[in-house]
DNA sequence: AAAAAAT
């Protein structure tokens, strides 16, 4: 029997609604639906046993059928509270637990101690903030701390970033390389690093290459040239433990051919030309050697034009979407960059900060190299996540600090160094402000989802951090500019930001594309919960299903349903403390909560790997956060499904959301297609009621300069009211073609009628 | 009437 959620092909809009529903339910037990059977297949959705479903036309809720024992078996117990519904398998659950609290893994798990801030708020301090139940789920089995200080030679995580003076106290060279280099030999689950030379056995090979590694057999003064030279484009030693962790985790590789179809179109004066391959362009062994052991085996569309634009030391406005592979389009070149320049005058500017401390010096002011700002905090951590992998073997040690997390430890952090710095921009202005951070050999700029910090209303801050404090100026940093729109607002920014810049549009990843079912089914509020945890019977076992909600008091109201019910499940939004954040994320990505419930917060960027199933429990009203949802599934060419519930409440998302199945060709509900079709002769505006009035379609390049013609003809246009001497045209000499001729006309469409509808019709 | 973010 296959579970499928279309619903009948007839107009449902005439129906009383609860009717609605129990059709829809009906058809949810004896429709089978081809088309859909094999991603539904492989989404487990066919392995409801029998429970997830009712057995006749008459809906049950499940949590009113056959309760069974095992369910109610006290779900606040931390680690048993994996089963669910008495039929689902512990022990694969389990065994996630199990790799996870094995010490060494989680022990040193992304910033368990480089940053110090988790063990901060494990020490008795930690904020339990939301109280029972939430905080005793999922049992953290003694994560984070395994092994601070760990004794012997461990380095802490970063060693290798700043040998450059640490070495000097402690010579961690040889003894690190010793261990580090007998673990080289055996390691075949992953794939070898072609470009660092000095795995093998053959340690004279290495020397005689001039490649790097020498110190395994005690030839010291090949090391001591190399450390005195600090030639930064020459990798570290390996560190097996810390590649271990930055390199074992899932692949996030992302290498599907799939990728290939997104179109990309790159404009301004002397653009240059894209790569095929990561060989295209040299960006040195450290980054080659790290690519490898990060399974990149070629770069997606966005990487293929954004890296040698970036090489080419170009500013660059990028609209991509996230999940497009961005974060390593930046970071690669970027990094690169820095290893064949070197530190220069930061690295002079910091040691002259200097202050000796118990025969130790710390460099009370960083002066970071390359700054990222982000607009959220986990997508901030996942940056510099990425970050590290990159970085991995060489003298640059990348940095984060956000809101919501111990300053102090912060501020530690960075004394020990701090080339690159991953920010959230409230919390870089508190660090500028106490004299933490010095900007003024700031070379490389990145701003990510730039749109969506203006949202948030971080201009001032984005300014102030720009604009008005020891930036260097624009011309005298390279700055990117990253995207997933381009409205007015996101214009002027780039206008002030960027000089003689390089355009690039990235068509959108995940929701066009054919890996995500999108299934649309009208659910009455009533019948929401009743609905959901059909869904959640239904999927499988070790998928993670990310459910949307449009509150906070909504997320925490169907998180402790979905508890009270024994599902294994977590949230996370905006009023929960910020370690119960990454603890929940933690939980959710590990698998140990497949479930979690969400507000916008996770909407975008966040990429966790294995979503297999979004759930719109609440649509949002605005299209674009309905993409980025959506995009949270199907990622780097897995199948994904996409399931939102509809009624009443959600009229003014119904065309945004018709165009979005029709575009990525899914089945469209008819009861949908009439409503828009309704709705469209109801409104005044055409179906596009109070939201955007201009003249593209919904999903699309509306904002961007070219709008949904982007990669088709750009015609000159009238520079409507934008255009011209204001706009991008006249700007420093302009953009030759690409100029005001494609910024105006769409633009000029804006101008007055922008206005944005909330969900409560605000 | 929401969410996000520096405190």
């Amino acid at each position: 029997m296959a579970f499928s959620l279309k619903p009948k092909a007839t107009a449902h809009t005439g129906l009383p609604s609860a009717q609605r529903a129990g059709d829809i339910m009906s058809h949810v037990v004896v429709d089978g639906s081809h088309g859909l059977e094999q991603q539904l297949a492989v989404l487990d959705l066919n392995s409801a046993d029998g429970q997830g479903v009712g057995t006749g036309r008459r809906y049950i809720p499940p949590h009113l059928r056959n309760k069974d024992a095992s369910k109610n078996a006290s779900p606040a117990h931390t680690d048993s509270s994996v089963a669910t519904d008495g039929n689902e398998d512990t022990a694969s659950v389990n065994s996630w637990a199990d790799r996870c609290d094995s010490p060494g893994w989680d022990g040193t798990r992304t910033n368990g101690f480089v940053n110090g801030y988790h063990d901060a708020r494990l020490n008795g301090t930690a904020n339990f903030a939301r109280g029972s139940p939430r905080t005793d789920r999922g049992g953290r089995g003694g994560g984070f701390r395994g092994n601070r200080n760990g004794g012997t030679f461990t380095p802490p995580m970063h060693n290798a970033a700043f040998g450059t003076y640490e070495n000097k106290d402690g010579g961690w060279n040889s003894v690190v390389n010793r261990d580090a280099y007998a673990s080289f030999g055996g390691r075949s689950d992953r794939g070898r690093s072609a470009f660092f030379n000095d795995r093998g056995t053959n340690s004279r090979g290495r020397y005689e290459r001039g490649g790097f590694g020498g110190a395994t057999g005690g030839n010291s003064r090949w090391v001591e040239e190399s450390r005195d030279e600090e030639d930064w484009s020459k990798p570290m030693p390996p560190n097996e433990r810390l590649e271990h962790e930055l390199f074992s985790g899932s692949n996030t590789g992302i290498n599907f051919e799939k990728y290939d179809d997104i179109p990309v179109e790159a404009t301004g004066t002397n653009s240059p030309g894209h790569i095929e391959t990561f060989h295209d362009v040299d960006m040195g062994e450290i980054i080659m050697g790290n690519i490898t052991l990060s399974r990149y085996t070629r770069p997606t569309p966005v990487q293929k034009y954004a890296i040698p634009i970036i090489k080419s030391k170009r500013d660059l406005m990028a609209c991509a979407q996230t999940g497009s592979g961005k974060t390593a389009a930046f970071l690669l070149p970027v990094l690169s960059q820095i290893y064949t320049d070197g530190p220069g005058e930061a690295l002079q500017a910091t040691k002259a900060s200097a202050q000796q401390e118990n025969g130790k010096y710390v460099r009370r002011k960083q002066y970071p190299i390359s700054l990222v700002l982000a607009p959220t905090r986990e997508l901030a951590l996942q940056i510099y996540d990425e970050a590290r992998k990159f970085a991995y073997r060489s003298r640059v040690r990348p940095c984060v600090v956000y809101g919501g997390a111990d300053i102090g430890q912060q501020i530690r952090d960075l004394e020990r160094g701090c080339h690159l710095l991953v920010a959230t921009p409230g919390r870089l202005v508190d660090m500028m402000e106490r004299g933490k951070i010095g900007l003024d050999y700031c070379k490389y700029l990145v701003l990510d989802e730039a749109d969506r910090m203006l949202d948030m209303g971080f201009e001032p801050q984005i300014r102030r951090i720009v604009e008005q404090d020891t930036m260097p100026p624009k011309g005298g940093r390279q700055t990117m500019m990253f995207s997933a729109t381009f409205p007015k607002e996101i214009q002027i920014l780039a206008r002030d930001f960027l000089e003689e810049y390089i355009f690039l549009a990235v068509g959108r990843v995940g929701s066009t594309s054919e890996n995500i079912t999108q299934k649309v089914v009208w659910v009455e509020e009533n019948d929401k919960r009743s609905f959901l945890l059909d869904l959640l019977n239904a999927t499988g076992k070790d998928s993670l299903t990310l459910v949307f909600v449009e509150t906070k008091k909504g997320a925490d109201a169907l998180e402790d349903f979905l508890y009270r019910e024994g599902y294994a499940c977590t949230s996370i939004h905006g009023d929960r403390s910020q370690r119960d954040r990454e603890e929940a994320l933690h939980q959710f990505r590990s698998g140990r909560c497949p479930i979690m419930v969400a507000t916008a917060v996770a909407a975008r960027g966040l990429d966790i790997s294995n979503v297999k199933h979004v759930i719109n429990f609440d649509l949002p009203s605005d299209i674009e956060e309905y993409v980025h949802r959506i995009g949270r599934t199907g990622r780097v060419g897995n199948l994904g499904l996409a399931t939102s519930f509809y009624n009443d409440k959600n009229s003014n998302i119904t065309k945004d959301l018709l165009d979005i199945l029709v575009e990525a060709k899914q089945e469209v509900p008819s009861w949908l297609e009439n409503l828009a079709y309704e709705h469209q002769h109801k409104s005044t505006n055409r179906g596009r009621p109070k939201r955007f009035s201009g003249g593209f379609g919904a999903r699309d390049y509306r904002q961007m300069p070219g709008g949904s013609n982007t990669f088709g003809s750009r015609g000159a246009r009238s520079t409507g009211t934008h255009g011209g001497n204001r706009g991008f045209g006249g700007n420093k000499g302009g953009f030759g073609s690409f100029g005001a001729e494609s910024y105006g006309g769409n633009y000029g469409n804006y101008g007055g009628n922008y206005t944005q509808v909330d969900w409560w019709g605000n």
